[in-house]
DNA sequence: ACTCTGATTCGAAATCTGTCTAGACAATAG
DNA sequence: CTATTGTCTAGACAGATTTCGAATCAGAGT
């Protein structure tokens, strides 16, 4: 399962730079990062990634039964997040172990940092 | 132009909470967060809030100008990012201005923070 | 080798999105 | 009052997304 484990958001393109509110983000940087917000408005991916980011890594088998949708409608949504770059998983013995990727989280996290506090 | 200001994300619902990565977050916080990030999720809409957030207030005539597309398109965008709470606008004479919520985009730089850093 | 379980991929249906053109609305200037 | 300019709404359409069931793949164990 090495295919798996490629993110397809190139994080080092996009990790850099400063905050959104601190100069207009230029076109290039915002079609890299925007697949990782896209990846995290859906319901059950920011679910999903809160379930994933919690603990040190979680079974497919666990995320798949803490919601009423089908294995595969799940494993969709797992790849999208794996795609954006946020989690990473493989495969052991039976089961498919996926982990959060912490850099990602904090790029995203900073550029949505503002000034102050109001 | 009152309808406008009224973002339909409720922030009070949603600003709160821990981060994405202490405790899985509840299938309602999720609902609410989500079209958020789903706003930030297309490069056009990232510019823009990030055009928005650079400076104190901007005129849809220059976000228009800095696109090429239509303007409905444009206007498009920016309810989407109005509804989801991000921004807000208000017509002054001619012209329509807009600004950054800082305390939405706060609250998802919140959500997203990690323990410490790698 | 066969089978069982866990997970992914495939193919299809219903829905949603991004974009456009055309038209409506708002405010200012003749 | 009408014309002009800036912005939004309405309607349309191609393409993407979400979801499913069926089929497939990967290992473990009989």
């Amino acid at each position: 399962m090495s295919k798996q484990n490629l993110p397809v958001v190139d994080l080092n393109a996009a990790a850099c730079c400063p905050p959104l509110a601190v100069r207009p983000m230029d076109a290039e940087q915002a079609v890299a990062v925007a697949p990782m917000f896209k990846a995290l408005g859906d319901p059950v991916r920011l679910r999903l990634m809160s379930m994933i980011a919690s603990a040190p890594e979680v079974c497919v088998c666990d995320l798949t039964d803490a919601f009423d949708l089908s294995g595969p409608t799940i494993s969709h949504h797992l790849r999208v997040l794996r795609e954006a770059g946020l989690v990473e998983g493989d495969r052991r013995a039976t089961w498919v172990w996926y982990r959060a990727r912490p850099e990602a989280m904090r790029q995203l996290s900073a550029l949505l940092e503002t000034a102050a506090a109001a």
